[in-house]
DNA sequence: CATAATTAATCAAAAATATTGAACATATTC
DNA sequence: GAATATGTTCAATATTTTTGATTAATTATG
């Protein structure tokens, strides 16, 4: 049995920080005496002694001084879980883990994560970027509480809520200086197998990886993220479709072309899910407000 | 006022292990109404229900479980803290930061650490490599509480005590194929100046870092530790000295040759020092074991 | 240097708190 | 529908904690 009481450790807390029993005892509206027995009773259970006399007062022993350190963290420890605790029970949960799908920029979220600080501010929040079927695999795994831009269909059998969000435009795009450039406009499948192109690798874990856009071809690289894909479209390293209101700043400035090809891609909207077994706040109150962004493009 | 108590969250730990008040009660050698009492404390003193009655039994709430699960952390915390506090008591303490100067190599003073975990299975050990004038200073800044094979002269004004420990015989090395072996031995400073030398960056944070061996030379690779150091030379990407007992097997292999030199290293003994504050157990078990071990060579 | 003031420990009495067990209400199980 | 199991309530009891007076030792003060 742990002899050990949070209350006991606020008298040594006390007795430490006013550098006497005798004041610690008034700091905490009680008598000195109390404060002897807490400490005994503490004693006599550790088996270890924890003041020592010196002249008429007592200092701490090096277990002693060990214990107090120690315990302030235990202390401090245990006042975030009493206010946390609170949270949960307002039905604000105290972290908030997020999955964003790397077509979304996080700049896009950003703004509404400040706010959600104004209500909840201490809130934690846990931002993590998946790609394809990682975003969904986060979600059913419970790694995180919220998904935002998943794409296709939820993985059914499980408890998943989920709505259609965004419907992104694609863009297909090359560097002007591109070789793929000078063949005659919409290109077929097989003029663009031609050329290499850049895959953003799936961040599933467990579940077969989806596959996009991947035409069978034997020429192509493999980056990390949509921003990485971005910039190696830019640099030149390959062609392919992505979001076109992500490029479309590199459109404008003529760093990238939006070439037309036979076969666009279709449509599809992103989605944004969550367990229905969460029903905190916080992830209802983010929900809510991103229902109301668009993307003009 | 912290209305937590560690004894709340064993109760609470205990009914969601047992899956019951009753079985909870049995397993705590206690009557179901006495936990029935501390949990409505508990609940009143948080102003949170953590439980709702569900048929005729209770069943945690969100915050009931959240106040449980992280409870559980704080019960092995406190189980942690009685047993270092224990530790302590006995003069040894539970966890001894040790910088280990490049010089040495690990493999060195491991095996005397296995031997202290068989004495002391619960000591926690950290173990740092530093470079030169960092080694010092990591026991000035109290980052450690034992150096192992310094340089030089310990930090004077605080309150250090050391000791000469191994004094390491040095080789000036280059790779068999190296331009430097043409010419004639004793090298002067003015040849070994023409070639690449290999330095070990010093990992002094604070104090101005210690120069050694460094013969303003314009031609030099810094690398991070000796280890790096003996792979450099070995590679032929440089020449220097080093601890003769380290590159013993690759002289024997004709991987490396031992030049003589005009003005070889002076031979200052490597230093063990820490804190007299330090009163540790460990720390001084680690010390005489030390004082013990020899370099044949 | 003597006196006053502090400090912590001790102890019996008082106060506060926790535990018990019986009684009860409600739900499952057989 | 009887038997069983669950958690709560409540008054009585047991235990623990707090108190305040007393003591002993040390330090500050005039």
């Amino acid at each position: 049995m742990n002899p050990l009481t949070l209350e006991a450790l606020q008298v040594l807390d006390a007795i430490d920080r006013k550098g006497s029993f005798a004041s610690a005892a008034n700091s905490l509206n009680r008598v000195p005496s109390a404060l002897s027995y807490t400490i005994h009773k503490l004693e006599q259970g550790l088996g270890v002694s924890l003041f020592q006399k010196q002249g008429r007062r007592s200092v701490l022993t090096t277990a002693g001084r060990h214990l107090m350190q120690q315990g302030r963290e235990l202390l401090t420890a245990s006042d975030t879980l009493v206010d946390s605790t609170k949270q949960v029970a307002t039905g604000w949960e105290p972290r908030l883990r997020i999955a964003l799908d790397t077509i979304i920029p996080a700049e896009m979220i950003l703004p509404l994560i400040n706010r959600l600080y104004e209500i909840q501010p201490n809130i934690e929040i846990d931002l993590t970027e998946e790609v394809l079927g990682g975003t969904w695999e986060a979600l059913d795994y419970d790694r995180v509480d919220l998904a935002i831009g998943a794409i296709g269909n939820a993985p059914g059998h499980k408890g998943i809520r989920c709505f259609d969000w965004l419907t992104v435009k694609s863009a297909f795009v090359a560097t002007p200086g591109h070789p793929v450039c000078r063949h005659p406009q919409p290109l077929s499948d097989r003029i663009v197998m031609q050329y290499r192109s850049v895959i953003i690798r799936d961040s599933s874990r467990h579940e077969a990886p989806l596959s996009r856009g991947i035409l069978n071809k034997e020429n192509f690289i493999h980056v990390e993220n949509m921003e990485q894909k971005i910039q190696a479209h830019r640099l030149g390293l390959g062609i392919g479709f992505v979001p076109h209101f992500r490029v479309e700043q590199y459109l404008q400035k003529g760093e990238l072309l939006n070439l037309s090809v036979e076969n666009p891609y279709t449509e599809e909207p992103l989605q944004i899910g969550w367990k229905m077994s969460n029903r905190g706040q916080a992830r209802n109150w983010l929900v809510e407000r991103l229902k109301l962004i668009k993307v003009d493009d």
